[in-house]
DNA sequence: AATGAATGAGCCTTCATTCAT
DNA sequence: GATGAATGAAGGCTCATTCAT
């Protein structure tokens, strides 16, 4: 409280005239950067079809991490943190007006449905989508936060989106890719 | 510590007897947890080859976490805090006996060297075999230590071997694995 | 303050221009409420004799704090607090403008003078006849203040009234109230 | 609290290790001074018959405080306090275990049950006792502990111990008591 | 080696008061 | 005269650590 004090310039009273708790505080921060993440990744999602969206996906997750290194690191820590969870459903209970709280699997999935449909993407239990795409992003990403060498970023970018779409593509848009990328 | 006391049944000063302090002790928990966790890993590895080795990888991890939930999510928790870092990099300035922190990479890239030599497994940044096999796991367990439902871990055990398997593999390994694994 | 704020509706700085500071402003209070039981004691001191004054004194009391329990409470309180009368005293050093303290003490022994000088009250120690003739109905009504049960305040008036007259009157008032008195 | 811990010598710690909050150690405090208080009297109480144990409550009261003033203040200021009062109920929901809150006027009660019932106490309401035999002298000391004049408290004892039996005799015992006291 | 009462720095929070608008 | 956000000193309390036994 007292670092973010003398960070902020305000004064002590000032930070709790604002937000009744350090808890609350500390969720706000957690918030509002999931929501600029999620953001960013909408937007990659929106913009294109099916091959290129997961690529997309994958590259704005690491840019924007690449882009909000100390945010980003915050985030990911207070995401596993139990306490920010547990808090979370004493708040679903209370307030259903609060943001949802793992939106983007389910926005994902939302947008991974009609292709799962027709074929293009193998279906597999929902609660792995996520875990497949990101997943390794989010490992590397983990790791990353603790070195932040710009150059190690940019080569694992082509390498991660490509992996997020062998693992989520069905077999045959597969081989048809295989045909395609001879670079591979 | 209060509750570490309560729960050990030992007393204060006994606590303090065995480690020099809270971080030392949080220290060891976490070693004593990641530890296990590699050996279950390591002998999955060992008793394998490649295509077998990577999915036997996945599976241990898996299972591990099921097994041992409350010390999987400190592991989980502790490996991503700054502050035990932090104090790991002092430490190897000063010592050098302590065991090294990120093994686990370390020692699946030593079992992939010669894969990697003979064309068997693709050739990525060192640095991205351990998020791309164990990436999708570890974020699925993140999520899955919320709810701790032993079905859903059931379930996503062979997905998630698979998919580890497909994104490592290089494509000629590949390709004879479709024309083998017609159930996909 | 932020209570009284709520309550008042008026603003922080409103209130702030009204009472310099918060003591101030419990003392306004304080001395609103101990003017308005003293104004309702002396209505019934200048209307009566000496017998029926004395009953109408504890009457009047009795009744002023079942009409305002709520300030009634606060002021019976604020009066025993120490740092209430350690600011009086300072005031007093300061300004003589301010309200004296113990008005009541004094009022009622002025009233008291003629009856104490004939003989038909007894001569006591003068810091006594306030303990005597309210004591009881002070004890009373702070026990009562806690539970606010209309009718206990009605069985206990006339008792207490009867009892004030009997401690204060001299013995041969008395023996001539006796005789007169059969109901007792 | 810091006050408290520079006059008792410990530490913070060492407070907080014997009292789990401030609001425990005051209701520690005002416990053990109202025990003190009601000890002193219920000696009075059993080594009397009625009259002389009247006058005997009355001056063990009086002299109770002039010995304790400190500690008199307090109790005093703390019976009164609403907050008290509203945690004593809550403890009485909880644990019947604690020490029953308004014992004094019970105590008094049993004590002057067979002397009612033989009429030679009057028969009143159960809850004026207490306000009229200790009433004034708490009222006395009340305004006596803002000054604290030894003298005083000497020269109010034997009338506020005479007042008290005067207002609880029957007029049977009072008239028998009104040829005895000549001194009146 | 074990015990657990004692320590005290530092934490989060409150709240009477101020002041620019 | 009114407003209410901002101030910051001071409060109650916690908790990792120590130390006499």
């Amino acid at each position: 409280m007292e670092d973010i004090r003398k960070l902020s310039g305000a004064s002590m009273g000032s930070i709790y005239h604002h937000f009744s708790n350090k808890e609350m505080l500390a969720r706000a921060l957690y918030l509002e950067g999931r929501s600029s993440l999620h953001t960013a990744i909408s937007a990659s999602l929106t913009r294109h079809s099916l091959h290129e969206g997961i690529e997309a996906i994958v590259h704005a997750y690491l840019d924007w991490f690449e882009q909000h290194a100390d945010l980003g690191q915050y985030v990911m820590q207070a995401g596993d943190s139990e306490y920010l969870s547990a808090y979370v459903k004493v708040l679903r209970q209370k307030t259903r007006t609060t943001l949802p709280t793992e939106t983007l699997s389910e926005q994902l999935l939302r947008w991974l449905a009609p292709y799962i449909s027709d074929g293009s993407v193998v279906r597999l239990p929902s609660s792995l989508y996520l875990p497949l795409i990101i997943g390794p992003s989010r490992e590397f990403i983990r790791i990353w936060l603790r070195t932040r060498h710009p150059e190690e970023i940019q080569v694992a970018r082509d390498p991660l989106a490509k992996a997020a779409w062998l693992v989520i593509a069905a077999p045959s848009s597969q081989t048809s890719m295989l045909n395609a990328e001879t670079d591979r």
